[in-house]
DNA sequence: GATGATTTGTACGTATGTATA
DNA sequence: ATATACATACGTACAAATCAT
């Protein structure tokens, strides 16, 4: 009955379908739950040990977030996307970040820039190490850094929400050390712009950023909305 | 028992849940439920004439959209914004319809471009007739135009969705012949840019409007959040 | 194409938590 | 501060629709 981490169920507060809802999110952002799995209520219920009512609510949820696809009276996966879509998503991702770096540029705290900073040194450690998955960790936590330093509460869920909505299809992205190296050497460009306030070049450089990170994704990109996919449940 | 409207009720099939969720947003939108107010799930159950769990499910999907506040155990409320969130969401709007208008420069097809005209030309009508009524609409007819002129569903379902979640506290934009004049005056410099696909000042341009909208917008903002405001329910 | 099995959709009841006197 | 009233949270039961055979 108790599955591995249920213990968490000391539950300080109720809000069940909240915490499913962040749940499932984490799977689906984690690559545990790929894209097009089916996400059974009963399953889900079972997993977490909870009637179907929060899985349902949760489901309405994510199916709003965009990480989640809903049928009607069909049930729900989790979403996927043909590579026109991805492609427009990181178009949309471009502009918001590109946005939120200009505002960033202007309103950085000084703790906000010292961050910046220092995840920008330990990023070129990674490259250097030619470490690859240490650098995709710095890689997020740099955008999101400068995401955060718009200090637009609005732009910065917008932001976030698109990053998690790609998540599950960019587990790829820094496979050799050719697309690394670019990634930092632009990341380079934006940090010394947003650094000394120049919101010109912080914006088209980081559009420019993106795009490239398009393509590269892009190009990485197997075959997800396979039609007659695979109906596996998750477990 | 048949409220007024519930004929519609000849939707056979289910869905409800999604259905509600679509009533309450129009009510919200329409400003027939204004910010803050009480969101009774037994009031609405009753109202709509389904059970509490199909109203349950839509307030949570409402949450999500932005256009309710969910609190834990305490119900739901109509979101109300303070001065400040309303100004942050007028910048997220004002980068997201920018974007949406450099895309649309490019991408336009001549349809489009023959509404935009079209449109534009009836704005005219209306200021040379001090019709605010009128030009009110045909504003939010150019803006969704010019929006889903960029042909990027997911830059045209964020753009829309931030405009949703601020309409209710909009609807006295155009008080006064002079805000009207100057919004049709920007209009002219942004269908025009965007006829001569000419990105950099379509972008600028409407960068531009939106910050005008913005200060005439905040100027009328009266007391919103009133913090022990009206806690009657919508009825 | 019809029928049974499975899954989703809606209703309702009870427990729990919050607000009020 | 305690008790009472009331609204929400979750679970369970049943109805309806889809899918497989």
């Amino acid at each position: 009955m108790n599955s591995s981490e249920t213990l968490k169920t000391t539950r300080s507060r109720g809000g069940l379908a909240d915490e499913i809802c962040r749940k499932i999110a984490d799977e689906i952002v984690l690559g545990n739950f790929a894209p097009s799995t089916r996400l059974d209520e009963v399953s889900l219920a079972e997993r977490f040990n909870v009637s179907r009512t929060p899985v349902r609510e949760a489901l309405k949820q994510l199916s709003i977030m965009g990480l989640v696809e809903y049928r009607l009276n069909r049930g729900s996966v989790v979403a996927a996307m043909t590579p026109e879509q991805l492609d427009q998503m990181f178009e949309a991702i471009g502009e918001m970040e590109a946005a939120c770096a200009r505002h960033a540029a202007l309103r950085m705290t000084e703790d906000d820039r010292t961050r910046l900073r220092e995840l920008h040194v330990l990023g070129r450690l990674a490259v250097q190490d030619g470490d690859m998955n240490r650098y995709d960790v710095l890689n997020l936590e740099l955008h999101t850094t400068i995401i955060q330093g718009c200090h637009n509460p609005v732009l910065i869920e917008m932001a976030t929400s698109l990053r998690h909505r790609i998540s599950p299809f960019r587990r790829t992205q820094f496979r050799n050390m050719e697309r690394m190296g670019e990634s930092f050497a632009e990341h380079s460009v934006i940090v010394e712009a947003i650094l000394s306030h120049d919101v010109i070049t912080t914006y088209r450089a980081m559009r420019t950023h993106l795009l490239s990170a398009r393509s590269a994704t892009s190009r990485a990109a197997p075959v997800w909305n396979n039609p007659a996919a695979d109906n596996s449940t998750y477990k």
